[in-house]
This record gives structure tokens, sequence and C-alpha cells, in this order.
DNA sequence: AAGCTCTGCTTTTTT
DNA sequence: AGCAGAGCTT
């Protein structure tokens, strides 16, 4: 990203070989973030730490892949010696290497659909059909925002919620009924993770004697997104270990999933004998941009104390285009794209941010109609689409009898199978010890008295001969799946190509258990998959995830009322105050050229829940007050949009 | 007990 | 407009 060859400046340099306590480092947006800590560990490495001392704790498995990338072309192959990945990845390996200490042998990890899947088990025990009450989805959200943040659920839900007492005693209840049903399945929880590690970490002084002993070092990046857990985590693992830490907190844009900038502002205080360094100069963009990204933090009542400058100077303004909806927005960015290109611009200097996944729809339509090759970062993974879930679900019956919704999920593809006969058979299978066992239970099972049923045991089967074989079990379960999928969805043939895509992803693993997990924790994208990395492609990428990451040319489309702030955080002060920082973060992703667009006229964004009318009255709007000389206003060449006969109709394919 | 059909609700961001 | 859940039919 921001380019690691170059010399360092004195503040970066200053933090690279900081020596004595632990460290905060607070790095503004385009400061070299990413280049410090790289450039800290070689500096370590080259210091005579030995890397495999060194924990790098990231955001996202992609920023620790991409740093390690970069630390091995500095430092070579002892780059792979250092621990580094994600809170949750580095917290389950531990765990699973330490089975007895964690006492999580045999636990599945499920990801938030099967957690709402439980809890709405959970949720129909307590409350009735048609009543109203908070749905699983929600219910789902508030239980994991108060174990992220490390408080009770009574206390939360009387706090931050508006619910009455009784209200919250029954979500309790519910709570509490799938606390049970978790235990029973032996599942393991995002939050369960991070949770379980930190207790024990806490409780046990002799596991967290064990643990303190292996690390010399622990870097942590994105530090104003972490949650309370995970800074009881790091509290946890810290001495003789030092601490250093790099975030920003006009970046902070997780809150909504327990990040708490407290972790950064109460960092000398937790952590006494510790040193604030700072990265004030921005090597990224040129001022223009910088001032805009500038003006949008001024504007907030709260006091961020900002002020990005350019190391680069001047360059051109960024321009702000208007549109009559988002179907011509999406039109004219193709088209703009297009000509970049024709004038010799490569594909992967230009980078769509949207707010919002379904925000990014029609410009990925009109990608795709003019062949414009992309790759789409955020918003829904192929794994988590239905056809490959019932393989995956397959997969893990034969790793868990347990596994309630996976098995659940297996019985009832097969005719005949509702979850009622789908519940029996389960039950039948509880007493086995094994997997094994369970399976020979299941195998008499009388619901199997049917003739066509018989084969139902066979697709464990299958998986259980190919545990140490990944890609052999993935392309065995297809083809044992096929006759039962292919009737059951519409274009079979379509989705039977994305069995032979997670067949490639499970050749990279050496372990069925292995290769679930990676992807539970951090599903791929099916795009991701299938483009190289370094392929020549436009980025259409969510706000959310482009954070850490630039491109020469941005577009920042669909900046209009009811996107920024998004019209679900009205309502509560801090949750609009986050929204201008996923702004300001998008904003200043911006290295040559920012480009603004919006269709203020006629959003059906707004119109189409709630927000009453399609004009802006009322919706608070980041850009609203624009200061004129900070952008270059535009309208569109007209053209084709007032040809009443030409009826744009966006051709899918 | 399964499976189909209709209705009503939703669409933020992600480990 | 597309999906999940409720209710109805077989």
């Amino acid at each position: 990203m921001t380019f690691s060859g170059g010399r360092l400046n004195r503040e970066q340099e200053a933090a690279v070989k900081h020596a004595g306590g632990h460290a905060l480092v607070l790095a503004g947006a385009g400061t070299g973030k990413t280049k410090t800590i790289i450039h800290r560990i070689a500096h370590l490495i080259e210091n005579g730490v030995d890397p495999r001392r060194i924990l790098l704790l990231t955001f996202t498995r992609r920023a620790a892949r991409e740093m390690t990338d970069r630390l091995r072309k500095m430092v070579g192959k002892s780059a792979d010696n250092i621990i580094s990945g994600t809170f949750h990845h580095y917290c389950l390996m531990t765990m699973r290497r330490m089975q007895k200490d964690f006492n999580i042998a045999g636990a599945t990890v499920i990801d938030r659909d099967d957690q709402e899947q439980l809890m709405r088990l959970a949720r129909a025990r307590y409350v009735e059909k048609k009543e109203v009450f908070p749905k699983a989805g929600p219910l789902t959200d508030l239980y994991s925002y108060a174990r992220n943040t490390n408080q009770s659920r009574q206390g939360y839900l009387k706090k931050f919620t508006e619910y009455d007492e009784k209200t919250i005693g029954r979500i309790i209840k519910v709570f509490e009924d799938y606390d049970r049903r978790k235990k029973a399945c032996n599942y393991l929880d995002f939050d369960d993770i991070l949770f379980r590690f930190a207790r024990v970490l806490h409780s046990s002084p002799a596991i967290r004697a064990k643990l303190r002993r292996r690390y010399d070092h622990i870097l942590v990046d994105e530090m104003q997104d972490t949650n309370p857990l995970q800074w009881l985590i790091l509290d946890g693992l810290r001495d003789p270990a030092k601490l250093f830490c790099v975030g920003d907190d006009a970046q902070s844009i997780y809150a909504f999933r327990g990040a708490d900038f407290r972790n950064v502002h109460s960092f000398t205080e937790r952590c006494p004998n510790s040193t604030v360094l700072k990265l004030q100069e921005n090597y990224r963009s040129t001022q223009e941009i910088l001032d805009l990204a500038n003006w949008l933090l001024a504007e907030s009542p709260l006091k961020y104390n900002k002020k990005l400058r350019a190391s680069r100077g001047k360059g051109i303004r960024p321009r702000l285009i208007e549109f009559e909806d988002d179907l011509s927005e999406a039109e004219w960015i193709a088209n703009d794209l297009l000509e970049r290109h024709e004038n010799g611009a490569a594909w992967k200097e230009h980078m769509v941010i949207s707010r919002t996944g379904f925000g990014a729809r029609a410009v990925e339509a009109e990608l795709i109609a003019r062949r414009i090759p992309y790759v789409f970062i955020g918003g829904v993974s192929f794994l988590q689409s239905a056809h490959v879930k019932d393989l995956l679900c397959l997969v893990r019956c034969a790793m868990s009898h347990h596994d309630l919704i996976a098995w659940m999920r297996y019985l009832t593809l097969w005719p005949k199978v509702g979850d009622v006969t789908a519940d029996r058979m389960i039950a039948g299978m509880q007493p086995g010890k094994s997997i094994r066992d369970a399976l020979e239970l299941l195998r008499k099972h009388p619901d199997l008295k049917n003739e066509s049923l018989e084969r139902i045991v066979q697709g464990p089967e299958i998986i259980l001969e190919n545990m140490d074989n990944p890609a052999e079990a993935i392309t065995r379960a297809s083809a044992f799946l096929e006759p039962l999928l292919s009737s059951m969805y519409e274009r079979w043939d379509k989705r039977r190509q994305d069995f032979n895509l997670l067949a490639r992803l499970a050749e990279r693993h050496r372990s069925l258990q292995g290769f679930l997990e990676t992807y539970t924790l951090d599903p791929v994208n099916i795009t991701q998959v299938e483009k190289r990395e370094d392929e020549d492609v436009v980025a259409l990428i969510t706000a959310h995830s482009a954070k850490g990451t630039e491109s020469p040319v941005c577009y920042l489309i669909r900046v209009e009322p009811g996107m920024y702030p998004h019209v679900r955080s009205l309502g509560d002060s801090d949750s609009e105050e986050e929204e201008r920082r996923v702004l300001y973060v998008a904003m200043t992703r911006a290295k040559n050229e920012l480009i603004v667009t919006r269709s203020l006229s006629r959003s059906d964004y707004t119109t189409f829940y709630g927000i009453t009318d399609s004009g802006s009255t009322g919706t608070p709007y980041f850009l609203e007050g624009l200061e004129k000389n900070l952008v270059r206003m535009e309208l569109p060449e007209t053209g084709t949009i007032d040809d009443d006969d030409s009826d744009i109709i966006i051709p899918h394919r």
C-alpha cells in the first residue's frame, strides 16, 4: 500500500527504533502506518529478536498476509516465522494447540449465520409466533455486543436499549437457552473464541505465565478498532512482551461491533511507562484531497484535533458530480473507467468505494455489462450461498455428531425428511461416543429403513475416509450431493462450478478442520478466489473494507442523504458520528484523484424505506454546507440521459 | 409430517 | 424485489 520503499521520516524512524516500554503510535491516515510496522519488525529481527517471538495482530487476515508478504521482501524467509493473524485466528490457533488447557476439544466454530439460526431456535421456545419481540438477528447483535464489551447482559440491556424490564428478562431467558444449546452442540461462536481465551488468560496464572513467556514483542494494527475483550487479551499477554499498538481514533468505524477507542485514549493510563508516538505527515494524498477530509472532521462536534498535511503538496481538486439517478451514475463511472483505461491507465489504479455492499449493485452491473474486470471486496461471500453451505454442512456432519445445525441442514436435503424426522434421527445418534458410533446408530435408525434414505449415512462416511485430504473430500462430497442438489436449485450448472472452486481452496489445507475454520473465520469472496491478487482489476469495495487500502483514483459513490450518515444510524449521535468517520476513511483512500458522485434528486435509497420524502429535508447529511472551493462541482455531460427513447436498461448477463 | 404458496418485511458496516 | 416465515394443503 503506502510505498514501503524509500526512507523513513524522523517520526517513523523514532517509532521503528523505539526501545524501552510499551508504545502507542498515533498514525493519521496515509502516514505510513503499515510501512512503520513492517520496518519495526524488520528492525527487531535484524537486532537479534527471534521472529518466532514476535506476534503481529491485525484486523483482517488480508492485512496480515499483506504485511508478511512485504516483510518477506525485506528480511527473507524468516518473515514466515513471525506469528501473525487476526485476534480470532491467533486465539483459536493457540487454543487448538493447547486443547487441554482451554478445553475446546472437538468444538465446532460457527459463523454469524449459524449463530443466528441457533438464536432462532432459542427464541422460538419463549416467544409466540406472531408476537412482537426482537427477531433472532437483532438478538444476536445484542448478545454479541454485550460479550465483546465484556459487560453483563442485564446491565447492557438496561442501559443501552429501550426495552422494558419484562422484555429484558425474557431476552435474557432466550440468551440462556442459546447458551445451553451452544454447549450441547459443542459450538464456539466468534465471541467465544475471544472470550474463552481471555477468561483462561485471566483466571489461570499458570497458563498465563506459559503464554507470556512466548513473546518479546506484540504489534497491533488498527488499535482503534479493538474491543474490550481484545484489550483483556493484550493486557494478559504483555510484560515482559512489549506492546506496539498503532491506531487512529479518526478512523474508528467498528463501534457497532464493540470497538472502544478508549483502548487508544486510555493507553498510557493502562500501561504505565508507555510512550506515545505520532505520525503526522501524510504521504498518500495531495493537499486538495486532505483539505476536504480535514473539513469533514472539523465540522464535527467532536474535537479530533487532526489536520492532515500532504508532503506531496498540491494536486487535483476533488470533483463532486451530480446525477439523475444511480443508474446514470453507474454508467458515467463505467465510461470514465473505460476512457482512463484507453488512455493507458491500469484498471488496478481505480477503486470504487460504497457505503454498503448493496449500494454498489448498480455499478457492479454496469462493470459486468461493459466487461470491465473487477474484484468485489466486502459483502456476501460465496461461502454463504445456499448450495455451498449445504456441502460444507455435510463436511461438518462428519466432524461431529453434536453439530445440530449441520446435521439438520444435511438431513433435510433428503426427500421426505423435514425438521421433525431430522430431529428424531439426530436424537438417535446422541448416545454415540464417537462420530463413528453415532453413524452406526444412525444406520440402524428406523427412519432409514425407507429405501431411498439408505444412502444418508454414506455422505459423512465419504468425508471420514478423506479426513487428511480436504480437496478429495470436497470433490467426492460434491459428486455425492449432486443428484440431491441439482433438482433443488435453479441454474444448477452455474452453481456446481462453485464446488470446483471450493475444492481448489481446499487444496491449500492439510486438514478438514483447518480448512473449515479458516474460512469460517474469514470467508472468501468468490471474485477473490477467481482472480489472482496482483491481477489488473478495478476494486469495488465497501468503505469498511477499504480501511487500510489506497488507490490513485477513488470514486466515492452515492454520497447522499440517507447514506452518509446511513439512515440506520440516525437518532444515535455516537453512531452518526461514526458515519462521519466512515466517510473520512473513504475520502482518505485517494492518492491523486477523488471523485465524489451522488444523485440527490431521486435517491431511491431514501424513498425506499421510511424516509418520508425524497427531498433531503430533515435528514442530516455530511456534505450539507460544503465549502464551494473544496470541490469542483460538475454535472455529467448530458447526451444520452435526456433522450426519451434511450430508456436505458442495464443489461444483465 | 412435508412441502407448497402467499404475505409481509427488509437492506450497514464484519471477525 | 427477493427472502424468510406462517399457514394451508396433501
